[in-house]
DNA sequence: GGAATATATGAGCATATATTCATATAAGAG
DNA sequence: CTCTTATATGAATATATGCTCATATATTCC
């Protein structure tokens, strides 16, 4: 990996190879902030807190955001995609739940940097 | 709290109730999505990362990232104002660093999670 | 098969976001 | 004080995002 600036300053040349030597890959980068962006917005994240204490339907999700059952769906597609809810169907009804513990794990330190001072 | 749908289809009660007691106060939500946004972009995700193993300043950030140094500093203010980076002044340079580890718990647990199949 | 229920999906729209450009501020050199 | 360097900020813009509405799919019941 090299520098491929034309004309960009750099003061510390080898604090910038550094930082460029130890970087994630693009691709990696990208799936990295398209998973955190799904605790980026609060309707996720109340589908996220509510799941970690069980499983719900889609309905039931949107009465409790207090929001349509298409913008529920959407969301959980959302998070399927990036394996953070998996469902069991039982008739009609989709049941959904967290897939791992990293989700909570993840809020949990969130709530623990917020409620510093 | 109660619940106050007045249309909404609701298929077991009881979740839609527990789901509602346990969940955060807007305010506190609001703040969490937005410490999470922080993490939702590559341009800020590659800062927080470099900024983990060195502290940099803004120029240096700015030829790592190949972007403009006002990009960096717009995102630079954004990460002040969440409490995730702290500088000081060396002269006119400012070096900025992370202000505490809960970022790199994250990001590790982000890794982790994208790691997986 | 057809009707009903639960969920999913696509298009459209209003808002939010990340960058660039131009300008402003802060500190040091002379 | 003026000039330079390093960073910050405001306005503008192009893109992304989350929701709604209309429609489609999937399963069950008859």
């Amino acid at each position: 990996m090299t520098i491929d600036q034309c004309e960009t300053r750099i003061i510390h040349i080898e604090k910038v190879k550094k930082a460029q030597d130890s970087a994630l890959q693009n691709d990696v980068l990208e799936e990295l902030s398209l998973f955190f962006k799904t605790f980026a917005d609060p309707s996720r994240l109340r589908i996220l807190m509510a799941l970690a204490d069980q499983e719900m339907c889609v309905c039931d999700i949107a009465a409790f955001l207090n929001i349509s059952e298409s913008a529920v769906s959407h969301q959980l597609r959302y998070l399927r995609s990036n394996k953070l809810v998996s469902n069991r169907r039982e008739g009609t009804v989709l049941y959904y739940r967290l897939t791992d513990d990293h989700v909570e794990r993840i809020i949990q330190t969130g709530l623990e940097h917020i409620h510093e001072d």
